[in-house]
DNA sequence: CTTTTTCGTAATATAATTTGTTGCAGATAA
DNA sequence: TTATCTGCAACAAATTATATTACGAAAAAG
């Protein structure tokens, strides 16, 4: 089980500008901290802005977090960018057998299960704000010094 | 994120050889009741008897489950299966900026919420056996008719 | 002890998915 | 009006997952 690398990113872009307002964040910024590329950045972008977490602008404008960091929480950010279906989460094959009892109950059989997995990590990433990352990252940076 | 398709063919094959002890249930069975080819089940195989669970035979040996069914769990299986290390589980971009504070830390910074998420995973499918799965299948067998 | 069946595994091929790149139109502030 | 940027589409490359072929070795049946 894999999560793509862009949930990590999506952490990665809003903790960047959150963090430092001051700084003129651009895509190609990101792309650069993020170790990414600037188009998969403005595609996270697009999720993020989707999802109501970002407000963007073309140009020399500033990019945006548009809810208070304590109201943002990792799986907003989790399902801004990746989807929330157990069948995705945990991704079934595609071609059982209808014939066979097992082969045509196991998706159904599973199903429920794969949900209660999902509902966990739900309710664990529901907990976990951005401004308590902002405030590990603070406490990360002091201890470097 | 996205587990692949091995860790529901891997409950498949514990369910078929553990609900129908009386029939002959070999690789080229399980690919037609999965789905899926030969060589990956035995694969799969490999991976059930690598983590205690399954016991194969070649020629025209039976192939077993080696623990009751109550006590195998789906964690048991999907660890057998996949790995529950947290940042495979989640995967994490490999090329984060080594001079910008965040992308120096995002890793370190998200790694204990991820080993939560995956702690929530873990006991939502301890939760599960083998046998209650059993009696799932059984039920949904009933009502079929 | 020979035959048949079937697992074990390596090598290779194919397919699916993810990630990266190029290019340009359209916004936006200076 | 100009220098930046985002937004998007189209394409390319890389990575990962799945499938296939092939054959040796183990095990039971006769």
């Amino acid at each position: 089980m894999r999560v793509s690398t862009q949930f990590p990113i999506a952490v990665h872009i809003l903790l960047m500008i959150d963090s430092f307002p001051d700084l003129k964040i651009t895509s190609e910024v990101l792309a650069e901290s993020t170790g990414s590329n600037p188009v998969i950045i403005r595609g996270l972008f697009a999720k993020l802005k989707n999802a109501g977490l970002l407000e963007t602008k073309s140009g020399r404008g500033k990019i945006t977090v548009t809810r208070p960091a304590e109201e943002i929480t990792l799986w907003d950010i989790y399902t801004a960018v990746e989807s929330d279906a157990p069948d995705e989460l945990f991704k079934l094959h595609p071609s059982t057998s209808e014939t066979c009892v097992v082969g045509s109950n196991i998706h159904a059989l599973l199903m429920p299960h794969l949900e209660d997995a999902t509902a966990a990590i739900r309710s664990s990433f529901s907990k976990v704000t951005l401004a308590q990352l902002k405030q590990e990252l603070y406490a990360k940076i002091r201890k470097a010094k």
